[in-house]
DNA sequence: CAGGCCCCCC
DNA sequence: TTTAGAGGGGGCCTGA
């Protein structure tokens, strides 16, 4: 297994300063040291997450190079390099030297050049896998900044450099020649460099998969059939062949391959540490030591070669952040594995032992190992006698049944008429427990895991059983399993009864409003283009901008969005209201287009013909923090705060005549969850004595008896209330009450000063999250924050937010589940009628067999507020019951 | 079809 | 000089 990694040094130390040095670095000699800090540690965890065996870092001369004369007017206008990455380089420089790792210059040429033209040797010497490694891991950003800087013909753009593997797999293409042909082509339709202007990526991938390349192209151009593509073609041919010119990379720069050169060695421990002492780098040399063990020269070992198998993962490093020596195999190769149609006798043999099961369309694949895969169709199950001994054989409660996606599986199953009984391991609900912000694809499992990715159905089915032992023992070790087989096993089948059941909408009532705010809306319409002096497409942010600011010029400083796009967003457009009378228009109109398009013109249409009724899909592994979330439709974001809104929910329903619904939410329970965790004194006696928490705590901040409290000091109550659970910040709260800064945070001040616990909870969430490096929940469920250490102000920030943040939305979270668990537990085995059909977040909803209002009032309140007990504090319930969701609140 | 932007919920 | 600057979600629309 050879895999070489390169680097162009110039994007990396560059990207290192735009990123570090928003905060620099400066040591005590008074030298930034930010540009040598981020590219080291760039370097250092490229080397630990890609596991190369060679390795090489490019750089230009900062010489005139081959390209210079076609590059006159860009290099013309280059801004000069900054003074701190001037002095920086030459540190750089000292460290690859440190690590040993070669690096490669090419008189004439530039760094992407000398990547080429090695990665392209590289291939054709046998290496299984080459690299052109960007700083920035995130998959689509490599991409688009591959995109980016082909499409900027390669002006400079610090961030840009390209991965092959994904490069492949996004554009199925095989090595570099194809890719950068395939490349050479993209231009910016609006920028018209150097690319064809009006010629997007995708058209020209489409041209030059008709044509073959480039300059085919521009020779058969009359072969083009749209009329405006073949003009434009046409008229810029010389453009385009000048574009691909300079976005090519060199494949042949006269650069030698020389393999053991680059081969990736031991890094010299004098050197880096002279160098870290040098610069003042105290967290990154105590890492890089304490990683690399010198004490233990075994451990160095493992710099040298890709797949040392001896090492066991020792470590309790999170599964986010591989390290260089808790492999788990990488890049190994994919096992292949055969597989055997499943017949009765297979089955019959099968009996006894665990199987894994996964469906692949109307395919049904077994394994019972690693090894011994069977498969089958649907269509054969109903033939006898294979679907009996199938539901036998899943049917046995002695046996462990493994699984991806147990709430699906359960769906097709449930169609053969077939029930899962004996253990239940969901390899994708388990790595949601374990980490839940990773993506929960079987693919990404294993080639996280696993270090493949199985080709296809037949070897995933086998590939469970690999993850299986590995994932039972994260959750062991993590101490999740009473959280998986207590909460989110027992969940699915909640989930699904859920989803089946579904709820009654009133389609007649739906469409009769929807009919109204049309004709409203068309209204709205009319007045807008009127102010505006010309029709335009209000609902396109792009258009809309272009009207307002600089068409009508509502105001002289047009707010912008992060791409520099004119910002149309409510918040903006809310402040601006009062410049021209256009805007609160603008604002109705949106307002009444989202309820007719997300909810009134769309619910019909997702009625379920066969039931009559909305079902939704509760998805249990997607949000970070526990929450379940909703789609198709998502039932759980249905409007509630405005007027015009709120009787969407009157078209909620109960199922029939005999039928009310019931409505059952948590009162305040995340402040109940504050005031628990933090035990915070005041805040327990406030809840305790049953008073309006925001005026109590209005009464605090202000020092005011709470009967004086105006609504005005109530309202910033609660905000800062919520601002508190959100992780606060001056800012956020002047924007969202709309006063100063300066007010917003004397505010907070105070607030702090009241409830002296809370401000201890935060910092303690905040220092518990630093040293374990995740948040957790009450019930354990955990957050990894890799950032909370960074040294990046905004990562760091955030992380911390989300250090108090989780615990308290995450419990709250444990909380409903449990008592939906509970509650779905109690309707049926009293052989109940009512159904729980909704949930949202801190509500519940059912659809109430008359007769049973007093018992299931009972039974819901109960569960609800003995799910999990909060130290200190009484968890309050609201029930209320009509014929409507609008009326049951 | 993806991504930008927006807006609804808790 | 401009933007973003509260946690968690989902969906529509545009532009190609």
């Amino acid at each position: 297994m050879k895999k070489l990694l390169l680097i162009d040094g110039m994007a990396a130390v560059y990207r290192a300063y735009y990123a570090l040095n928003k905060n620099p670095r400066i040591n005590s000699k008074g030298m930034n040291t930010s540009c040598v800090l981020g590219f080291t540690t760039t370097l250092y965890d490229l080397l630990r997450s890609q596991r190369p065996t060679h390795v090489g870092v490019a750089f230009d001369l900062q010489k005139p190079t081959f390209r210079h004369e076609m590059y006159a007017e860009y290099k013309a206008n280059r801004e000069a390099m900054p003074e701190e990455i001037q002095r920086g380089l030459p540190w750089v420089k000292k460290m690859i030297e440190a690590f040993r790792i070669p690096i490669l210059t090419c008189e004439g040429y530039e760094a992407d050049d000398v990547i080429g033209t090695l990665s392209h040797q590289a291939e054709l010497a046998g290496f299984d896998e080459v690299v052109m490694v960007t700083p920035d891991k995130d998959f689509a950003q490599l991409v688009t900044d591959v995109v980016k800087m082909y499409r900027f013909g390669r002006m400079g753009r610090p961030d840009s450099i390209m991965g092959i593997p994904e490069v492949k797999e996004k554009f199925g293409v095989n090595n570099c020649r194809q890719v950068i042909d395939l490349l050479g082509l993209w231009g910016d339709a609006s920028d018209n460099i150097p690319g064809i202007p009006g010629v997007g990526e995708k058209t020209a991938k489409k041209l030059i998969d008709q044509f073959g390349s480039i300059e085919e192209m521009v020779a058969h151009s009359d072969e083009i059939k749209n009329e405006k593509m073949r003009s434009l073609v046409k008229e810029h041919s010389e453009q385009a062949l000048f574009s691909k010119k300079l976005a090519t990379i060199c494949l042949d720069a006269p650069i030698p391959f020389q393999e053991e050169k680059l081969l990736l060695e031991v890094p010299d421990y004098q050197a880096l540490k002279s160098i870290t002492d040098e610069l003042e780098f105290r967290q990154f040399a105590k890492k890089v030591f304490t990683d690399l063990s010198v004490k233990d020269p075994s451990m160095a070992l493992a710099f040298s070669s890709s797949s040392s198998s001896s090492s066991s993962s020792s470590s309790s490093s999170t599964s986010s952040a591989p390290t260089l020596f808790d492999l788990s195999p990488s890049s190994q190769e994919a096992p292949s594995v055969q597989q055997s149609v499943l017949t009765a006798d297979v089955l019959q043999q099968l009996q006894d032992r665990d199987i894994a099961l996964l469906f692949d369309g109307p395919n049904i694949i077994l394994s019972t190992d690693a090894d011994s895969v069977f498969s089958t169709t649907v269509d054969q199950l109903s033939t006898q006698p294979l679907g009996l001994l199938l539901a036998q054989l899943l049917g046995n409660p002695a046996t462990t049944k493994l699984c991806f996606d147990l709430k699906n599986l359960k769906y097709i199953l449930a169609e053969l008429d077939i029930e899962l009984q004996g253990e239940l391991f969901d390899i994708q609900l388990a790595h949601y427990l374990i980490d839940a912000e990773m993506r929960h694809s079987l693919e990404f499992i294993c080639s996280a895991m696993l270090g493949f990715e199985p080709h296809d159905r037949t070897a995933q089915a086998a590939a469970l059983w690999q993850l299986y032992p590995l994932m039972a023992a994260k959750l062991r070790d993590a101490q999740l399993e009473k959280l998986y087989r207590d909460v989110e096993l027992p969940l699915v089948d909640v989930l699904i009864d859920m989803e089946k059941e579904g709820v009654r909408i009133d389609v007649d009532a739906l469409r009769e409003y929807s009919r109204q705010l049309t004709a409203e809306r068309a209204a709205i319409e009319e007045k807008i283009y009127e102010l505006a002096g010309e029709r335009f497409n209000i609902s396109s942010p792009k258009q809309l901008g272009e009207i307002l600011y600089e068409k009508m010029k509502v105001t002289d400083r047009p707010p912008r969005t992060a791409t520099k796009q004119y910002s149309t967003a409510e918040d903006v457009l809310t402040k601006l209201s009062s410049a021209h009378p256009v805007i609160p228009l603008i604002l109705e109109y949106r307002s009444v287009t989202k309820l007719v398009g997300t909810y009134l013109d769309s619910f019909p249409r997702l009625i379920n013909p066969a039931t009559g009724r909305l079902h939704t899909v509760y998805n249990q592994t997607v949000t970070a923090t526990g929450r379940l979330s909703s789609s198709n439709p998502n039932l759980q974001n249905i409007p509630i705060r405005t007027e015009r809104g709120r009787e969407i929910r009157r078209a909620f329903v109960a199922r029939d005549a005999d039928h009310l619904l019931l409505a059952a939410d948590y009162s305040q329970i995340e402040l109940r969850i504050i005031a628990s965790l933090a035990a915070d004194r005041h805040m327990l006696e406030a809840f305790a004595n049953g008073f309006d928490i925001h005026a109590a705590t209005a009464a605090k901040i202000y020092h005011i008896p709470m009967a004086e409290v105006s609504k005005d000091q109530r309202r910033n109550a609660k905000s800062v209330n919520f601002g508190i659970v959100y992780g606060i910040s001056a800012f956020g709260l002047s924007e969202q009450l709309g006063i100063s800064r300066k007010e917003a945070a004397t505010l907070i001040d105070e607030y702090f000063t009241q409830y002296p616990d809370i401000r201890r909870f935060i910092d303690e969430s905040i220092a518990a999250a630093r040293s374990r490096g995740y948040a957790q929940t009450l019930l354990g469920r955990r957050r990894y924050l890799p950032d909370i250490n960074s040294r990046n102000a905004s990562a760091r920030s955030f992380a911390e937010r989300n250090a108090v943040n989780m615990p308290i939305q995450g419990t709250s979270a444990d909380m409903i589940k449990l008592a939906m668990v509970r509650i779905h537990r109690c309707l049926s085995q009293q052989h109940l009628r009512t159904r729980m059909i909704l949930q949202v977040h801190d509500e519940l909803v059912f659809d109430l067999y008359r007769p049973e209002e007093a018992l299931v009032r009972q039974i819901v309140a109960r569960e609800m507020k003995q799910a999990l007990p909060l130290p200190g504090i009484d968890i309050e319930v609201g029930i209320d019951v009509a014929d409507n969701w609008l009326a049951a609140h």
